[in-house]
RNA sequence: CCGCUCUUAGCUCAGCCUGGCAGAGCAGCCGACUGUAGAUCGGCUUGCCCCCCGUUCAAAUCGGGGAGAGCGGACCA
């Protein structure tokens, strides 16, 4: 796999190709980075942009892990105090996940967002922004019910992020795209460059495949989870045997998450998948590649039950070194 | 600073006028049927009715005070 491809291996949009590929002809030291609020316990969904940072890593790309403790304050997620006793638990569990410790550099946002010159930098962007155009940025990110001033400073500061931790691509999932456009059209505005960005798919809703799975409500799968629990989980998931379902009663796309996580959380990390399967079913099935796994259960070869024990152990296998290093934390 | 509206199950809301066991839809859970899930059937669960005080035999409901949210207006030498 060339350097381009493994770069943008399952990302749902890269903007732009052209700058991505400029970064492909020379990856090595080349600055990628991704932002997440503490939130204590590593999930399905953190890890969807951690595969992508481990794909960045094997392609050269150094690597920064933004542990964002001003924006989970400003969205209101917690006393200052809470947020960052979280943030250590984060990183010791995307260490577990498979982050190189040595390639990764962990940055707390209150490391250098309470700069002079960053603040000043922030009140330009603020000056260059409406109110409007940063409300629309985190329709996708903000908690609560009500729009905070902090949460129209937000947008800006990622942007300003972008910058000051000298990073050549932004990575985020894709409810950060509005975020990342704002950035791209607003720090022209103080006379930086706009970033390139590469966002990752969202997993539908395990239950459902309906609209994307929220670690709020609903079922999502976490390092808190025992071998039990996301056997219970994954059994209990929306799994048509079809890669692409119809739409529910309602008129709303269903996606099928099983296959989802397959091809973005296990193919990534395992060369092969093997399906174990009764005799009487017709024995155990490998795979080497996603696709080939897909078209089999499109066709009726591979059944959804014995896809999903698979997916259930291989989940459980990524899962385990961050639930250990949660048992270890909690004794 | 003034005025108006809203707050009831996880969600959307009805009930309030005219006080009398706390409701519906959706979601969720459990079974049946499928070698998974979903769909379909059958069953079940869910509450600080925003808070405090008062009236009453009895308050989600009436009165007073307060909080939160939404909207409008005024002020602007």
């Amino acid at each position: 796999m060339d350097a381009y491809d493994r770069i943008t291996r399952n990302a749902s949009e890269v903007v732009t190709e052209d700058e991505v590929r400029t970064l492909a002809e020379s990856p090595d030291g080349k600055r990628a980075y991704v932002g997440y609020e503490p939130s204590g316990v590593l999930h399905i969904g953190h890890m969807l942009t951690a595969t992508k940072l481990i794909d960045l890593q094997e392609a050269g790309f150094e690597v920064t892990v933004l542990l964002a403790d001003v924006h989970a304050y400003l969205n209101d997620k917690g006393t200052f105090e809470e947020i960052r006793q979280t943030a250590e638990r984060m990183k010791e569990q995307f260490i577990a996940y498979g982050l190189d410790e040595e390639q990764t550099e962990f940055v707390l946002g209150s490391e250098f967002q309470f700069d002079r010159e960053y603040t000043l930098d922030l009140h330009a962007l603020e000056l260059n922004t409406s109110m409007s155009r940063a409300e629309r940025a985190m329709s996708e990110i903000k908690s609560g019910e009500t729009v905070k001033v902090s949460q129209a400073v937000y947008p800006l500061m990622q942007a300003l992020d972008i910058v000051y931790l000298d990073v050549d691509l932004a990575i985020g999932g894709m409810e950060q795209r509005k975020v990342h456009m704002l950035a791209r059209d607003t720090l022209p505005s103080i006379g930086e460059d706009s970033p390139t960005c590469l966002h990752t798919p969202l997993i539908a809703d395990l239950g459902s495949g309906v609209g994307k799975m929220s670690s709020s409500k609903g079922v999502t799968i976490s390092m808190e989870d025992s071998t039990e629990d996301i056997e219970q989980k994954v059994n209990s998931a929306y799994c048509p045997p079809t890669a692409d379902p119809e739409p529910d009663d309602e008129g709303n796309d269903r996606e099928n998450p099983v296959l989802q996580i397959f091809e973005y959380h296990v193919f990534p990390r395992f060369e092969t998948v093997v399906v174990e399967r009764p005799e009487k079913y017709g024995g155990n099935l490998e795979y080497d590649d996603y696709e080939s796994l897909a078209a089999d259960l499109e066709s009726g070869e591979l059944h959804p039950a014995d896809a999903k024990g698979a997916l259930a152990n291989y989940l459980d296998e990524l899962v385990a070194p961050g639930r250990e290093k949660i048992r270890q934390a909690t004794q």
